[in-house]
DNA sequence: TTGTATGCGTTATCAA
DNA sequence: TTGATAACGCATACAA
């Protein structure tokens, strides 16, 4: 037999397709013995409204978009797995769903913008970055689309621009801060930086935290020297490695997992009594996981959830649906997230390592 | 000013709804001037038909669905990131859009499909794998739904299952086949295997090309003793490259690029003297291109291709609406497509590890 | 509290 | 070749 619709299972109930819309709809407006009749029927038939139809009517797909960026080369792109997943898994339970794209540019993002809104209506958007004045951001506002990003707006000289738009990011300066706490409970006290923070925001930020916490450990005095700028790859990190114990430091912490395993692996060839070469990465990807590296872990399921959150919530007054009485508090429009630092010990592999075999 | 409807711009151009609607979907019933006064006028209104008022009329959602794992933890997740997003690419260049969703278990991907067939009209499915009895390609072909599925149907005994529903993979026998090759043209002759294998059809799969080129170089009676059993971790690489090299392995084919990864640092460790670990992964991720290891490249990016090939092929007499004369060719149901070993010289960081720093 | 009429934007059928 | 009419499945204002 046929999907039932709205119609037929009226017809089949004697009551009117608007009785069963209001059950679905507007339950109160119901008597509730009519109401779970109908509940029981919609039930038994399986019936589900369609969203083609609805969306007809509302001018609501329940639908997000996002653009997936070109596949993220890094080693670091495995954080964008997690992100998806839990954007999905949030955007099914608050009943939306959600639509990939792809753009060649920024410019032709905000052609795609412009096509999914007109022909599949789509309600809002995620975005995986932003800068200050950046186009699409800007062409959102105008449009008054909703949208969320991840990451905050920095400025290319690595000032944050107090932006008017929804965003959500994790405070890298908190967690190298962290790391920096840990390494200096471990016992060490000339901990280097290696990551790439001129004109690169996030890992200035990522630099602020170490430096915060060199200054308040009473260790400013080294900063200079123990401050390495590397490009953000495994070689990157094995030569800056190489300066950075050169002028004595015995631990760093690194702006990104790819950087802190070319370090482990250089640290381990020049000191190779030392069982655990003291360097903690960014991102905890998996590499870091199966290699045993500490890493600074992103809590990106959160700030995923929350982005559906703030998402749903300028979509509707209320995002269940049913109003709550006390109307929820709405999310915070922006929000800053603090990672956390997932210690590890080094894999038997490496541990071995010093020992002859 | 609003967005343009058929109706909007039926009055505004004097023809009725139905001629520009023919200039959109059957371009040959309208009269070439009135067809290309109307087409000039559908561009300069920036006029889009409205998926959700044609899904109502057609049936047809322009959507294809696929499930979104949980975050494959391995570091081979990697291959995803490129999946999806040729995927994405390739369905977009069809006209199609791709929704994700999430899904607990097999048995709730069927309701999932069922609940997203029912509301949001997809058009069909994207699997990432398949059994040869498996549950959910049992549902769909029953209900007639389109699908392709990314790997062959393997049985668990290891066997390949003659599925009637259509399916891409990629051939794992001729990439580790092609590593061996590539293995003894460096001068290696005994060679050895390194994977999870039995129980694991995949596994099994890889382990054929190996054991296929070691027969046909003359070197099938050491194939014994050179295939070993490992977890799919870098530990288990580590262990199992040990227990090889104890064998006298110069050369190792891993079933995966983790197991190369603990392959490789154990060789390393255990000769000093050896510039390069004749270590060969597979997957070919960003891991094993940072840290310069071979590895079975897979050409997920065509497998995607084809998948959307396959969907909008069984969708429609032809993808591209224009019927085109000759009525191309139908794209291959089943097919099987060859990987090949990318050739990577390890890092500065590893080439200076055996000289004094 | 329940039912009736209308329209959302498109395509399909048929008549002109 | 073009145009009028109906229908896809639903929700909303309004009447009962």
């Amino acid at each position: 037999m046929a999907r039932p619709t709205l119609a037929s299972l009226a017809r089949e109930l004697a009551v009117s397709r608007q009785t069963i819309s209001n059950v679905l709809n507007a339950p109160h407006k119901v008597k509730p013995a009519t109401r779970e009749r109908i509940q029981a029927a919609i039930e038994a038939a399986g019936y589900r409204p369609s969203a083609a139809a609805r969306q007809l009517r509302t001018q609501r797909s329940m639908n997000f978009g996002m653009r997936l960026l070109p596949a993220t080369d890094g080693i670091n792109g495995a954080v964008l797995d997690r992100f998806l997943h839990a954007l999905t898994e949030a955007a099914q339970a608050a009943g939306y769903r959600l639509t990939l794209f792809c753009a060649d540019s920024d410019s032709d993002e905000i052609r795609q913008y412009e096509e999914l809104l007109d022909v599949a209506g789509l309600d809002g958007f995620i975005l995986t970055s932003s800068t200050p004045d950046d186009v699409r951001t800007r062409w959102l506002q105008e449009r008054g689309t909703p949208f969320a990003v991840f990451g905050r707006p920095w400025d290319a000289a690595g000032g944050l621009t107090a932006a008017s738009h929804s965003w959500v990011d994790i405070d890298g300066a908190a967690g190298t801060e962290q790391a920096v706490r840990m390494l200096l409970a471990q016992g060490h006290s000339r901990i280097g930086f290696l990551g790439s923070y001129t004109g690169n925001p996030v890992g200035a930020d990522r630099r602020r935290g170490w430096l915060r916490a060199m200054d308040a450990a009473g260790y400013g005095r080294d900063v200079p020297a123990l401050s390495v700028e590397a490009e953000e790859t495994v070689p990157g990190g094995a030569s800056g490695a190489a300066l950075l114990a050169s002028r004595g430091a015995t631990a760093i912490v690194c702006s990104s997992d790819s950087l802190a395993l070319g370090a482990a692996e250089k640290l381990r060839e020049l000191r190779p009594g030392t069982a655990r070469p003291a360097v903690v990465g960014f991102d905890n990807t998996p590499v870091a996981a199966a290699l045993g590296l500490s890493s600074v872990a992103q809590p990106v399921e959160e700030a995923a959830r929350h982005m559906i959150r703030v998402l749903t919530h300028e979509l509707a007054g209320d995002g269940t649906g049913a109003a709550s009485n006390p109307p929820a508090a709405p999310p915070e429009r922006q929000l800053l997230l603090a990672p956390h630092v997932v210690e590890r010990v080094p894999l038997p592999l490496a541990a071995t390592g010093s020992s002859p075999a």
